[in-house]
DNA sequence: CGGGTAAGGAGACAAAAGTCGCAGACTCCG
DNA sequence: CGGAGTCTGCGACTTTTGTCTCCTTACCCG
């Protein structure tokens, strides 16, 4: 199975390409399916392949010593993982797990380097993936140390349900999960949920959480 | 004044780069000289050069609404900074301060645009550059999210003492800086150093801290 | 050299977060 | 359908961190 052509059309790492040169580039991926929990990446190991994730979803994190997990992200179609490894040639600095059955398209090291040679313009696009990266990365490290945890899931949630619909979150996330997101323990979250609750933020419901005042969400943030 | 040669020579950004090369993208470079406390750059303000430093101290560190203060990187001479805005065309993700009197070197972001069309190479070297500043990143996650405050101290001992001697580091960080640094309150820094005294690691003299224990140290990380 | 400012030490207390234990509800598969 | 495993809720308790206040010391600048 070839890469769908719509992913690398709209992957940032090829605009600027004329379509010719994106066929070209097309035939270097591979398909891989994985199916839920299933690890698709080790922290530490060596990084050989660049992804694109073509459908499902994946969550970057790492693991602490205790077993604690904190994500780095939670990726959707289209967007890419284990860049860092394929371009600087150290280990993966983190783990990617399936959340859902998923498809990604991985691309090897050596053909990424002949890319990068090949069209310059492409070097310039992964400079503007990496400074977005880096953005998201100083933006969770400000919501670690200058935000509460109840702070902390109110933008979880309202990036969620942004994505997913303001109602009904079609693919719910677990407290564990949520959890991990934010860097703090299950109980935490259950705890702070309540407290969005009583304070007529959120709805907490059989399986889905209902976004009640959005603007009282947007100012814990 | 021009850049120092060896600025150049020795900046990741260039490498790869022929002598006459690098002579060229010189006369790029204007100097900047900043006292002691000076701010060089707000965060959130438009982002329009690139800066190396020449010699000197300087914080990167991003302000939360309350006045809390986390610091992202202490850099030295060599290390750059405000890539990021320059390459994406943002608003600046965090401000700088001159930790001591410092010159700099700043260009351009339209010579960066046109460094980057005419050597490729140099492109290279930039995703190369954010791939370390990633997994800085990523690490100082992880140390907010898994690691207690005395750990974190420990470890910003360790690498202090690495750049700046054993037994005395000259330039002393204060309680304060440790503070900002490890995303804490300065009368924990101060608490945590006397454990760390007390269980045999440091010793806290008069201006110093003395590493008595390295392993115990970096057991503790 | 003197005074103002920054830095550091300490104790008491408050708040936030983490931990533990257990029980009930749900769900996913075989 | 049933049972194992997951998810959730909740209360009690501990630990860690944050905050406040006050005092002493060091140091820098004029």
């Amino acid at each position: 199975m070839p890469v769908p052509a719509e992913l690398i059309e709209t992957s940032p790492y090829f605009s600027g390409l004329a379509p010719q040169e994106r066929d070209k580039l097309k035939g270097l991926f591979f398909e891989k399916s994985v199916s839920k929990s299933e690890v698709i990446l080790w922290e530490g190991e060596p990084g050989d392949a660049l992804y694109i994730l073509g459908t499902g979803r994946i969550k970057i994190f790492r693991t602490s010593a205790e077993g604690k997990e904190q994500v780095l992200r939670v990726m959707r179609a289209g967007d890419s993982f284990n860049e860092v490894p394929v371009f600087d040639g150290g280990p993966n600095p983190a783990s990617a797990m399936a959340l859902e059955d998923s498809v990604i398209y991985g691309i090897h090291r050596g053909d990424v380097q002949h890319i990068l040679k090949d069209y310059p313009q492409v070097s310039i696009n992964v400079i503007r993936v990496f400074s977005r990266r880096l953005r998201d990365m100083v933006s969770l490290v400000e919501d670690l140390s200058f935000r509460h945890v109840t702070a902390r899931l109110a933008k979880i949630l309202l990036e969620h349900a942004v994505q997913f619909g303001e109602e009904s979150p079609e693919r719910r996330l677990t407290q564990q999960q949520m959890a991990a997101m934010i860097g703090t323990a299950r109980e935490m979250v259950g705890r702070s949920l309540k407290n969005l609750e009583t304070m007529g933020a959120i709805r907490v419901e059989r399986q889905k959480i209902i976004i009640v005042n959005r603007e009282m969400l947007q100012r814990l943030v």
